[in-house]
DNA sequence: TTGACAGTTGAATAGTTATTCACATATAAT
DNA sequence: ATTATATGTGAATAACTATTCAACTGTCAA
């Protein structure tokens, strides 16, 4: 079995199962998109603000007080959220109403919760 | 509208879904909760850890050579995925087999990947 | 036009974390 | 026993990030 020199620090062991995983293994995009996508997901304002969203479109200071948090810290958040594709917003006057844009969102919230439920 | 000076920094604008939002909301444990779960799914080398093994349970040795990383890496990385319940490990002489211990990711894998085929 | 307010944004700070390094432990083979 | 190897782990470093602060833009009303 050869030394995996350049990449690792230690001998391949089971080289079949090796072989067939790298093969498997889709492209570094997907995978870091994966990753992206669930870091916006890992953070406990930006669950609480998608849990609003996800019962009303709401503005800024709406998600504020909801949230007890200042406008600034939700608008960078949102501005976070609306980058990554996961919520929209359409603007009104002097407010801007967020919304959902993505429907995996809750979807993956009720398997979060299965899983948190699953391992009490 | 009163405003509320010791939770944020802005008045309630639509005092209605504030109060239903604020009702409706679940208890501050379950939000960390999910946000811990996602912050562990929102890392590139945990990713590719437990899509490779979906596939095969595998010793840190392969997972390794998989990833093209360091032993040490893999292992504290093993050690948080193992801590937060969501892989498992079997010993078996000098090596230690780690495998899925949770269903749920290959759900939450799933809709990841349609969320990112539907945004392209 | 002036003031008030909703929202945004860049910089700074404080906290978190992934990887590396060095070392420790455990098991198997000689 | 000794050596080699598989894994674990604490400390350190470097990179990243959430919130705050201060300033700014844009809109409405007086």
């Amino acid at each position: 079995m050869p030394k995996n020199e350049f990449t690792c620090d230690c001998n391949v062991i089971h080289q079949d199962v090796v072989d067939k995983t790298i093969k498997d293994m889709p492209d570094e995009d997907l995978f870091n998109k994966l990753a992206e996508f669930f870091k916006i997901l890992g953070d406990t304002t930006r669950v609480k603000i998608l849990f609003a969203l996800d019962q009303n479109e709401m503005c800024v200071c709406d998600i504020a007080n909801v949230l007890g948090m200042s406008k600034s810290s939700i608008s960078h958040q949102l501005g976070t959220l609306r980058r990554s594709g996961i919520v929209k917003c359409r603007k009104s006057g002097k407010e801007v109403f967020y919304m959902l844009d993505d429907e995996h969102v809750q979807k993956v919230f009720e398997i979060g919760s299965e899983h948190i439920e699953h391992k009490k």
